[in-house]
DNA sequence: ACCGCTATCGCTCATTTGGGGGGGATTGTT
DNA sequence: AACAATCCCCCCCAAATGAGCGATAGCGGT
């Protein structure tokens, strides 16, 4: 309600990140020409927070390979400075390190640069929606990251193993799991020398690293 | 291009579970009404292993509550059966907890029942096309899990002691440390001393624990 | 030239841990 | 009744580890 609002009382306000200077332009005239506000467009993100700061845009789209600091950066630079300035990236790239990056500096979106005009201006909406629009192959990588495999979880330990081992992964010694479960210090040791078979591994190192890498929590 | 083509040629296959009667007749109707086939639609899920192998639809809609087996269970029993079948979850929640369970089952999307029939009809578009449709507060969740906390990392840890965090957040001990880097084992257990000073705990296991946990990797 | 930091290596000592035994109690299955 | 599985407890020993000391060498900044 609110947003409806403000898009009758101002228009919204994009600024743009694009070291290719057709592209940058093309794509500062097609929004200008849909009524979008174009603060600003840049062939690198250096001065980024600065920018954020001073023009506020509501959207940023941003491109990752540019010479100086990297778009991955730039997204940083800008939540950091401006958290509330949704950032879409809009790059070429659609390999699952650039993505990742992107989305722990805390992009807001992930769009290809094959992406159609249209479907750019309602990712723009979709964005200030409190959404995250994103290129269907991408947004499936990013739901593949939550699979399980398959073969990970049944090592068939025992509730109480399962236990014991929760104890660990937290980082807690073989005395303290004791006191904390009520029980005596070699119980725990033996509970932790079954898991060790079970997990095929040899030492608590290895169980905590295998448990939180696996997800078996 | 090839999905095209098929389009063309045999309707897309779309099977409904769904418990609330009047609900999924809608949607069988309003899907039948736009040129899909619907192949079968079900109040519960508990046959859904068998219902795809046998009618192999090409997409499922899949609610969440339902009598007998939840709509969690039934994606992961869909994708067992025949993994090809794209699964859209099609409910109420928002919750994270739900939300996460489906897409560890494997579900290809999550729409919230609020969702406008034309928007449907695109998910379903999108999904076919190897998307991953989700209603937008959906879409900001699931980006949101990858952000990194801000106050997390910065421990000042030096490279080397970096370097020794991650073979040990491999389990590696200390000695197998010591040869992979070609340093001498006090030299390790040195760093080690020092790394556990910064991250403030006082054993490996603990390090471990955090270093995951924290992502200081 | 001095200082601080890092990286490297060394030495003790007490504690923790992993690996190997063993046994008894309970429960559910065959 | 026999059996397997789980859970609980105990012992011993050798290795790994954490904590406390200290030392040298290089490197960059002042």
């Amino acid at each position: 309600m609110v947003l409806l609002l403000h898009l009758f009382t101002m228009p919204v306000k994009i600024a743009i990140f694009e070291d290719n200077d057709r592209l940058r332009e093309s794509l500062a005239y097609l929004l200008t020409m849909n009524n979008y506000e174009v603060t600003g467009d840049y062939n690198q993100c250096n001065e980024a927070a600065n920018i954020v700061r001073v023009y506020q845009p509501d959207v940023v789209l941003m491109d990752i390979d540019m010479p100086g600091e990297s778009g991955i950066k730039g997204v940083a630079l800008i939540k950091e400075a401006r958290p509330d300035t949704a950032v879409i990236m809009y790059t070429v790239f659609e390999d699952d390190e650039k993505l990742f990056q992107c989305l722990c500096a805390g992009a807001n979106g992930y769009l290809l640069k094959k992406t159609p005009p249209a479907k750019l201006f309602d990712a723009i909406q979709e964005v200030l929606e409190g959404g995250a629009p994103m290129s269907p192959s991408i947004a499936r990588k990013v739901l593949n990251t939550f699979k399980n495999k398959p073969e990970s979880n049944n090592y068939m330990l025992s509730p109480r193993e399962t236990e014991v081992l929760q104890w660990l992964i937290k980082g807690y010694s073989i005395k303290i799991i004791a006191s904390e479960m009520n029980l005596a210090f070699d119980t725990v040791r033996s509970h932790l020398k079954n898991i060790y078979q079970k997990l095929h591994v040899h030492c608590g190192k290895e169980a905590i690293a295998k448990a939180l890498n696996e997800r078996i929590v």
